[in-house]
DNA sequence: AAGTTTGTTCAAAATTTATTGAACAGCCTC
DNA sequence: GAGGCTGTTCAATAAATTTTGAACAAACTT
């Protein structure tokens, strides 16, 4: 993969040799791509686009801080999936941006308290979908207390089961914060 | 969406008229129309098709148990969806086939216990990743320890965070199991 | 054993989702 | 205020995923 990777997307800048990597724009090492590949495994899993693995992977497992067009230029993405990627994972929290002196861009580095991104996440991405559902949920029940129908009794059954559910999720996840805040006991 | 939805793709029996709902056919009310929307929804979040969403929430919604040619009618999804959608939600424990005397199709029903749901989901869709995320974490470990170079120390920091991360995810998923199981306390 | 019913498989098509990159906005510098 | 950085936006493209439906297999019926 990632053939020609260091296509910088601006009008270059009129260099020649323009395959001799330039000094200090380091590669990432191998045992880097392979932590970089858990991380694009992992948020598969949840759902997550490959790019916003890969950022994180790398910032997560890199000595140094970065700003975007590095993250670029190491990983061979584009400026714009970059950019995507970073304003997500900063408003989960996964990562901190901050400034460098004597450096306009804004550099970021990776959030690596567990608790802190199961918060983010939480906030981020479960809780909002449990609103809206209990939302509809809400509604449907309101719906279903008219039905005088032969099957009104069964749907009343299924929904007051439908909020026991909601009602153990919102729980479990109190639950969840919980335990990952402590600092590692038992 | 579903415009001309009871396309039988099997022969036809030869029968005119073929538009009126054969008699026996149910139709989805509107209330069971809304509650599989919002299993859809959930579904979703949780990263599995659309299809498997609306098998899961008519049978969850259903007073009756039903056969897989009666959700293709019901749904007007295709057989091959029905077919996997099924064979995913059997495999996961969401689903219970039994069999109806004097009828040879297997016929479904929606299982509806969060304990069990939960425990399949965890079972068939979170631990597999959970393993095979230990495994390579380990592989990249045994190659960490060997790396001599300046990041060493750095990386071996970071890849005993990752251990810690996957020992506590495992930790609580035991949680999640023993807080889902028991039988709404507090 | 020919035909029917039930359900699976899988290549092709449709749909959904992610990525790219050019255009652009804001800000700084000279 | 012209020009260079830095970063965002979004329409077009590419990639990944899901759905379809025809072909098929197995099991039953007559």
């Amino acid at each position: 993969m990632s053939a020609e990777a260091r296509s910088a997307n601006q009008a270059r800048v009129s260099i020649h040799a323009e395959d001799i990597p330039v000094a200090g724009q380091e590669e990432i090492s191998p045992l880097q791509l392979e932590v970089i590949e858990l991380f694009v495994h992992a948020v598969k899993v949840l759902g997550l686009p490959k790019s916003v693995g890969e950022i994180y992977g790398l910032l997560f497992i890199s000595p140094e801080a970065m700003p975007l067009d590095v993250i670029v230029a190491r990983l061979g993405i584009s400026k714009g999936s970059a950019s995507q990627g970073l304003r997500f994972l900063r408003n989960l929290g996964a990562v901190q941006p901050f400034q460098v002196t004597d450096d306009r861009r804004e550099h970021f580095e990776a959030v690596t308290e567990l608790k802190k991104l199961a918060a983010g996440f939480i906030n981020g991405e479960i809780n909002p979908h449990l609103e809206s559902g209990t939302q509809r949920l809400e509604k449907i029940r309101k719906a279903a207390v008219a039905d005088t129908s032969e099957n009104g009794a069964f749907y009343r059954d299924r929904l007051a089961r439908l909020g026991n559910w909601r009602r153990r999720g919102g729980l479990l996840l109190k639950i969840v914060s919980r335990f990952l805040g402590r600092t590692t006991k038992k």
